[in-house]
RNA sequence: GGCCCGUUCGUCUAGGGGUCAGGACACGUCCCUUUCACGGAUGAAACACGGGUUCGAUUCCCGUACGGGCUACCA
């Protein structure tokens, strides 16, 4: 209206000048009030602490991550530990530190330093009694009720309907009439049950025949028929909420943008939806983006821990419950930004052929939009080949005192030159720094046997005096460098005729390959190499 | 079983009404290297099937098959 004005009386008046002023100023409150209507992005990563954090629950962190920075919004962490039976002690601080180590770090939540809407931990809110009040308003509406049912008679009630051939036995809006609930029982009988004290829990009230639509950022529309969705507990018989009526209070109340979770939760969607319908609240909730999940590389179905022949935790994880600790890819020898690059493709790609990111640069090119529908397996292979990308970005020094530690664990003391140049020789040959030991540990130690199929094959009656006139050679080099060793060696082959290379390192070494002869003689040192050979001189 | 979601080389994927269907991992061959690797080149390798719509479908629609998820007072 005051725009309409503006405009009016623009027409009345001719000054150039002040057309452009008003043009301006309408312009930046358009902008404003487009600013104040677009929802500020905050996404919250919300595992329950059952168990350790694996990739796939990474994953879903990750793109969470990355697409609050690309928004420069906020991440929360959220532990939704309402399932006191399946607490596993130890998991949430797991998770904290896993996501630490991968580096995405929640700006707010548990672990992360409280924010405004502090507790984080589902736990400490239900002490608060949010979810209880919202699960009163939801009975006082008439979309949730009380259900007095105890576990036999809920059995009871699926083995019934199993046997009259009911194929997915649900508590939904027919069955409910024949159970003991607020909504089949009298009044006076609902209320002294609960005067008594009698145990009972809320259960959502889902209409019998109505489309449910919504529209998921991955997945487009989706109609489901409230006749699959079976009356949802929202309140346990212990007052803690269910997972799906503490994430939608929390969303809420953390004024989340957009809930990112796993496929896994697409079917309760539905019943999520309803939820926040008769909360009154369906124009407020997050939009909902529901990814592909990671899949098993053989066989089929979601990764599990138990069968992987590949780490499937970020860190090493001890279950309380278990003997054995999983190896994780921190202690498998994976870089962080490896692994995490490794996630990021995974289900989700750039659109053109780049597939070595940082995490800088995943988050200001990440987008829903280019996240799959499908399921993608992961390929162990592969995984390894992108820790060979980040290992080779490494510098020779870094590598070297990456390696340090293997050699002080096997007793063996060199000092910082000599490793770094052994890294650079041998870090063409490997994908994991641990790989360095056994890629180049002749360097450290002479051989105890010699590669059987080179010397069955390659030495005969003539080798021992050609290597020994070979051995000659080498002990009068004066300064034993790789020029030097080069011109020995070309010297004793114009004399003696050709040398064969891979013998002589068979010879030194032990085994068949390895980095460039000369190189490696240098960096092995004279004394050391002659004794070598002198030793496999009297050994074959 | 039911419901929901999905389906391009073995795997991760690009693409999209007319393409030699592109890249990466793994695999083969060759070059480089007096070895191995790295690197370079190159090869083999895919639109699940059947119907429509269309001049034309791998691309759009519908079925079927297959795969996955869900089907708890678990998340």
């Amino acid at each position: 209206m005051v725009f309409l004005f503006f405009i009016l009386k623009l027409k009345l008046e001719t000054s150039d000048f002040l057309k452009a002023n008003i043009f301006a100023l309408l312009k930046q409150q358009k902008k404003l009030s487009l600013n104040l209507m677009e929802k500020r992005v905050r996404v919250r990563f919300a595992p329950s602490p059952t168990g350790g954090l694996h990739m796939g629950g990474v994953r879903t962190a990750l793109f969470n991550y990355l697409f609050a920075k690309k928004h420069g919004g906020d991440f929360i962490l959220r532990i939704e530990d309402t399932d006191q039976s399946r607490f596993v002690k130890g998991a949430e601080e797991y998770i904290i530190e896993a996501l630490k180590w991968c580096g995405i770090e929640p700006n707010e939540g548990v672990g992360f330093g409280d924010g405004p809407h502090k507790p984080y931990r589902q736990s400490e809110r239900k002490e608060l009694g949010i979810y209880q009040k919202y699960a009163d308003k939801l009975i006082a509406s008439g979309h949730a009720y009380y259900a007095f049912d105890t576990e036999e008679e809920l059995d009871a009630m699926r083995k019934k309907l199993e046997a009259a051939k009911v194929v997915a036995p649900q508590y939904n809006a027919i069955t409910r009439q024949n159970m003991r609930n607020s909504l089949t029982l009298p009044e006076d009988e609902v209320k002294s049950l609960l005067d008594s004290k009698t145990k009972y829990v809320v259960r959502l009230k889902v209409p019998r025949n109505e489309e449910i639509r919504f529209n998921d950022i991955i997945r487009g529309w989706v109609t489901v028929n409230s006749t699959q969705v079976d009356d949802k507990v929202l309140l346990k018989s212990d007052g803690m909420p269910t997972y799906h009526l503490a994430h939608i209070v929390d969303d809420i109340e953390m004024e989340i943008s957009h809930a990112v979770r796993g496929e896994e939760w697409l079917p309760s969607a539905p019943a999520h939806i309803l939820i926040y319908r008769y909360l009154g609240l369906e124009n407020e909730m997050p939009k909902l983006a529901h990814l592909p999940l990671i899949l098993n590389p053989d066989g089929n179905g979601k990764i599990s821990k138990r069968e992987a022949r590949f780490p499937v935790f970020p860190l090493s994880w001890q279950d309380p419950r278990e003997s054995a600790p999983y190896v994780g890819y921190k202690e498998a020898g994976y870089y962080p930004e490896a692994f995490v690059n490794i996630l990021a493709l995974l289900g989700w790609n750039p659109g053109n052929n780049q597939e070595i990111f940082s995490l800088k640069e995943l988050s200001e090119i990440f987008d829903f939009e280019r996240v799959h529908k499908s399921g993608a397996k992961f390929d162990p292979e592969k995984a390894k080949w992108f820790n060979q990308q980040y290992l080779r970005k490494q510098s020779d020094q870094e590598l070297a005192d990456s390696f340090k530690p293997t050699l002080k664990e096997k007793g063996i003391d060199r000092d910082n030159e000599f490793v770094i140049e052994f890294c650079k020789l041998v870090k063409e040959k490997v994908q994991f720094v641990h790989d360095f030991w056994e890629q180049g540990k002749y360097v450290f130690e002479a051989p105890k046997e010699y590669d059987a199929k080179v010397i069955s094959k390659k030495w005969n009656e003539n080798s021992k005096p050609l290597f020994s006139s070979v051995l000659n050679k080498f002990k009068s080099v004066g300064n034993w460098n790789v020029e030097n060793i080069t011109k020995a060696f070309h010297e004793a082959e114009t004399e003696l005729g050709k040398i064969d290379m891979q013998l002589l390192r068979v010879l030194v070494t032990g085994v068949a390959g390895g980095p460039q002869l000369f190189d490696m003689l240098a960096l092995i040192s004279k004394e050391e190499v002659l004794s070598r050979l002198e030793s496999a001189l009297s050994k074959l």
